[in-house]
DNA sequence: AGCGATGTTCGCCG
DNA sequence: TCGGCGAACATCGC
């Protein structure tokens, strides 16, 4: 589920759970998911101290430590984090666990192990470094800033939306969600937009972010809040689309399944 | 049993 | 240099 509305949710549920709580041990279960740090080294660089405040910038995670550096977080195609007391309640594909002083534990879970979990000193340098454009949620709704970035913008409506280094946060499943809202296909070519266009689409971008947010889509049965007019639950080939009842289908863009209404989302402009 | 899956990275091609 | 595409990564669910 990871995209930018999963990590905003872990990362309010990091910050209600497992804040300002001394860390007593860091038992790292798969060394696979650690990215660039030894299973000693995160141990020893965690314990005995505290995460006091959590940064979001796309779909990664970072806290920081009450002495400088930040731990870093990033899902993969899977993973959600777990805060239990019971030990026995350790959840499955948890490939890093955190203990506390208090004796809860927060679990990094991680079923596929394509997710990574680090430290670095500087967040805006981790951030930098790993080539992330202005974070999606944070410039959602600024309808200049969208016109700024997309100028000169070439290629796929779609490609685009996910493409991190422009802006950061938006994966497969939410750039169709946006492009649904929109009425657009996905392989729409940018430079097609017109500048009130652009204004919609980020108008369009707030809102799925904010309400996906706010159904809490990171936790179970999260997409079934979502809205009736959302694509998102009906992201199946031949699933009826919710603003028109045809069919819905797929499409590969960039290596990767899209689903759109191709009645509601034609591939040319209307 | 094979295929596809919410992400990232890399190599190849035009 | 950019954009498109496919593979690889690892594992599981359908």
């Amino acid at each position: 589920m990871p995209e930018l509305p999963d990590v905003e949710n872990y990362r309010q549920y990091l910050d209600a759970k497992a804040l300002k709580k001394t860390v007593e041990q860091v038992e790292v279960k798969n060394t696979k998911v650690l990215d660039g740090i030894s299973a000693k080294d995160l141990d020893e660089r965690l314990r005995g101290h505290q995460l006091v405040r959590t940064r979001r910038h796309g779909k990664y995670l970072l806290a920081a430590l009450d002495d400088n550096g930040w731990l870093t977080l990033h899902f993969g195609m899977t993973g959600t984090l777990a805060y239990f007391d019971d030990a026995a309640a350790d959840p499955r594909y948890d490939r890093i666990r955190f203990d506390f002083e208090n004796g809860c534990h927060l679990a990094y879970v991680n079923q596929r192990l394509l997710g990574r979990v680090g430290l670095t000193e500087d967040a805006d340098d981790f951030i930098a470094g790993k080539d992330l454009g202005p974070d999606a949620l944070a410039l959602a709704g600024d309808e200049a800033a969208f016109r700024t970035r997309f100028a000169g913008k070439r290629g796929q409506m779609k490609s685009a939306l996910m493409d991190q280094s422009f802006l950061a946060g938006i994966g497969n499943e939410y750039s169709d969600e946006i492009l649904f809202q929109m009425g657009l296909h996905p392989k729409m070519p940018v430079d097609s937009l017109t500048p009130t266009d652009i204004d919609r689409l980020a108008v369009t971008v707030r809102k799925v972010l904010d309400t996906a947010i706010d159904c809490d889509v990171g936790w179970e049965g999260g997409a079934e809040r979502l809205p009736d007019s959302f694509l998102l639950p009906r992201r199946k080939e031949g699933a009826p689309c919710p603003r028109c009842g045809g069919q819905i289908k797929r499409l590969k863009t960039g290596g990767r399944s899209g689903y759109h209404c191709p009645k509601c989302q034609p591939e040319s402009p209307k």
